[in-house]
DNA sequence: TTTTGAGTTGTTCGA
DNA sequence: GTCGAACAACTCAAA
């Protein structure tokens, strides 16, 4: 047996014990682990319910180390290229393991904290990712990543995917909670805001009543899975998994949820039609990783030319969109969902999208930013890509034509008015013609076209 | 190299 | 009410 050496699992978005690589790789070969998680100063801009969110997983994962071991989180604050190397000298800690990120900030972010790390002798160790296929890991034939959806996802589907990997086990060994203490700080004050069951458990108990044999919420004798491609347009209903949240901040790894499902079935099976949404998020994370600069920017850059609307009142007519005031009802309905519960559901997000995009002419990144400040599910990589998809700027060659029509939408998918009623009862007039704004977006569209 | 078929989620119009 | 066609042109991926 070599030297007992001290570890530092470094949690970002991964926060959980079970099927985490990372954990187990920190604490194998007798590593006592020191369990870390650093709340970085730039997520102080987020909104209230994502803050709350975060607040209530980092106290969820410290009681299930506690419940398992003598140890605690460690919570510290402040940039991380200077606390985790510190933490790592001060410990006495020579390795310190995290799942990689592939996002433009956490890139630069690691590879400073490995370059401090490395001045005074010790690593940085990147084990696995959130992802069911790390970005990088689907490549055309000739080794070039694809910018297309489809045939991405073929190839994912054909790729190994690692059954799930177990908790550490009872030999692991984990610094005592008693040493930590004094390191310790409080995680942040938590805002008054009410979140839906948050962490691992909760996660897997989401999960679990998603594959329940009865548990379609139409009330047919289905499971939430099988029903999942019938039901998942339909706002008024939890016909999504609403697993998102547990998913961005690694309550749960995609891993997991894919070792449950039987795809076997046709491409509109439930559980075909489910894990391709599992396949678009390592698709976006890919594309990120491949174009860095398709966070903020245009992936198709011939959009650059495209006339958006910046001036005063194309900020009062963002207002009117983000407080959910357009008179518009499902766009209303989502926007206050939005607002009220940290979440919408994501045929509304698509509908709220076009209506930012097509009917207001407002830039997509203002809409992605408002996303990502109030979504508790918000991630940048499916966030902005997805936006970009409403936008037509990004992977897809998005028909010109696609405007979504509000009213339409509403009545094909909300038909009773039961999810408008729930979220925006008391909506007023239309703020715009939508059949004129159509035209108006076709038309800028149109001097793309002229332009070259 | 060239060719071919396809590309998440739509809407409108006219028969 | 229903159905199919039209709505740009282009890029991507594979044969």
């Amino acid at each position: 047996m070599t030297k007992p050496s001290r570890s530092i699992m470094w949690f970002r978005r991964d926060l959980r014990l079970a099927d985490l690589p990372a954990l187990l790789a920190a604490t194998a070969d007798g590593r006592e682990v020191v369990p870390l998680f650093v709340v970085d100063p730039a997520f102080a801009a987020a909104g209230a319910p994502r803050r709350a969110y975060l607040h209530d997983s980092l106290a969820a994962l410290d009681r299930s180390i506690r419940d398992r071991s003598e140890s605690r989180l460690l919570i510290r604050r402040g940039d991380p290229t200077e606390i985790v190397p510190r933490l790592a000298a001060d410990l006495g800690a020579d390795e310190v393991y995290v799942s990689k990120d592939f996002a433009p900030y956490g890139r630069a972010r690691d590879e400073e904290v490995s370059a401090a790390l490395r001045d005074g002798g010790r690593h940085l160790i990147g084990v696995a990712s959130p992802y069911a296929v790390a970005p990088g890991g689907v490549r055309k034939g000739d080794g070039t990543p694809y910018r297309v959806f489809t045939p991405f996802s073929k190839v994912w589907r054909q790729t190994g995917i690692d059954a799930p990997h177990p908790e550490p086990g009872d030999d692991a060994r984990w610094v005592p909670a008693a040493s930590l203490d004094d390191l310790a700080e409080p995680i942040f004050e938590r805002p008054d805001f009410e979140t839906p069951p948050v962490g691992e458990e909760a996660g897997h108990r989401r999960w679990t009543e998603f594959l329940d044999a009865a548990g379609a919420a139409d009330g047919t004798l289905r499971s939430g899975v099988e029903a999942y491609h019938d039901l998942r347009d339909l706002p008024a209903l939890a016909g999504t998994s609403r697993l998102s949240a547990d998913l961005k901040w690694g309550a749960l790894h995609p891993r997991t949820l894919l070792a449950d499902l039987d795809l076997s079935g046709s491409k509109d099976d439930g559980a075909v039609v489910f894990a391709s949404e599992l396949a678009w998020r390592d698709f976006y994370a890919d594309v990120l990783r491949e174009h860095p600069r398709s966070a903020w920017w245009n992936l198709d850059t011939k959009f650059d030319a495209m006339p958006v609307d910046t001036d005063a009142a194309a900020k009062a007519r963002f207002d009117r969109w983000a407080e959910g005031t357009t008179g518009f009802g499902i766009v209303d309905a989502g926007m206050r969902q939005l607002l009220a519960t940290g979440w919408m559901h994501n045929r509304v997000r698509m509908i709220v999208a076009s209506f930012l995009v097509k009917d207001l002419h407002l830039p997509w990144q203002w809409g992605a930013r408002w996303f990502l400040q109030h979504l508790i599910d918000g991630d940048l990589a499916s966030n902005n890509h997805g936006w970009q998809w409403a936008a037509g700027t990004g992977t897809d060659a998005a028909p010109y034509f696609r405007v979504f029509n509000p009213t339409t939408q509403q009545e094909r998918y909300d038909p009773t008015g039961e999810y408008v009623d729930r979220w925006a009862p008391d909506r007023g007039e239309p703020m715009l013609d939508h059949r004129a704004e159509r035209e108006e977006a076709l038309r800028r569209l149109a001097t793309l076209k002229a332009s070259g």
